[in-house]
DNA sequence: TGCACGATGAAC
DNA sequence: TTCATCGTGCAC
């Protein structure tokens, strides 16, 4: 397993996003490591986007997705659950990729479908919202072989209000896999 | 300083 | 379809 560097994260980001897929996500605290394999992704692909965060312009919450690539954006929705993304492509670009779902490797205990799920299991909050991914506790990694991935494209979930963007297939998942959050 | 509303998940 | 629950963003 290698940690994916900087230049893998400084990329278009619907490329980024479909290339996370089958990726492991690492999150080590309190001793315990704990592994995800990504099966479900979703791309946000600037302040043009109008679904992503970053539309509103840079404010307090928004500012790591205005920051460099590889970094964690993590935030809290409906006041109960948060929802990891990894910045991409170049500073100031505003764009990143949320995880959406991952299958369970290692010390991950309930249900990961689903974003908010996903990072319950993982221990992720947002203590790690800005958090380098190049970092031994907290990253993103490959194993050193894969098998080629069958990869479906569908529109995103929970967008409705972003008008012609909420239809773009920016939504990314491994089929059949059955930790996918909505197939 | 107040308030409407979510890149959700679970129950009904 | 409804609701739990609270930080953020923007109106006032």
């Amino acid at each position: 397993m290698r940690i994916l560097n900087r230049t893998f994260y400084a990329r278009d980001t619907a490329v980024v996003a479909r290339e996370l897929l089958g990726k492991y996500l690492v999150h080590c605290s309190r001793g315990v490591r704990r592994v995800g394999r990504i099966v479900e992704v979703e791309a946000y692909l600037g302040p043009h986007d109008l679904a992503a965060h970053s539309a509103r312009g840079l404010t307090e919450r928004t500012k790591v997705m205005f920051g460099p690539p590889g970094h964690a954006y993590v935030y809290m929705i409906y006041g109960m659950y948060y929802c990891m993304n990894v910045v991409t492509e170049r500073a100031g670009h505003a764009s990143a990729v949320l995880l959406r779902a991952v299958e369970p490797v290692e010390h991950v205990r309930g249900r990961t479908q689903g974003p908010g799920l996903l990072c319950r299991a993982m221990r992720i909050d947002r203590r790690l919202n800005a958090h380098d991914l190049m970092s031994e506790n907290f990253h993103i990694a490959a194993a050193s072989r894969t098998a080629q991935l069958r990869i479906v494209k569908r529109p995103r979930i929970g967008v409705e209000y972003a008008g012609v963007w909420a239809r773009r297939l920016l939504r990314f998942y491994i089929r059949d896999n059955p930790y996918v959050s909505r197939p």
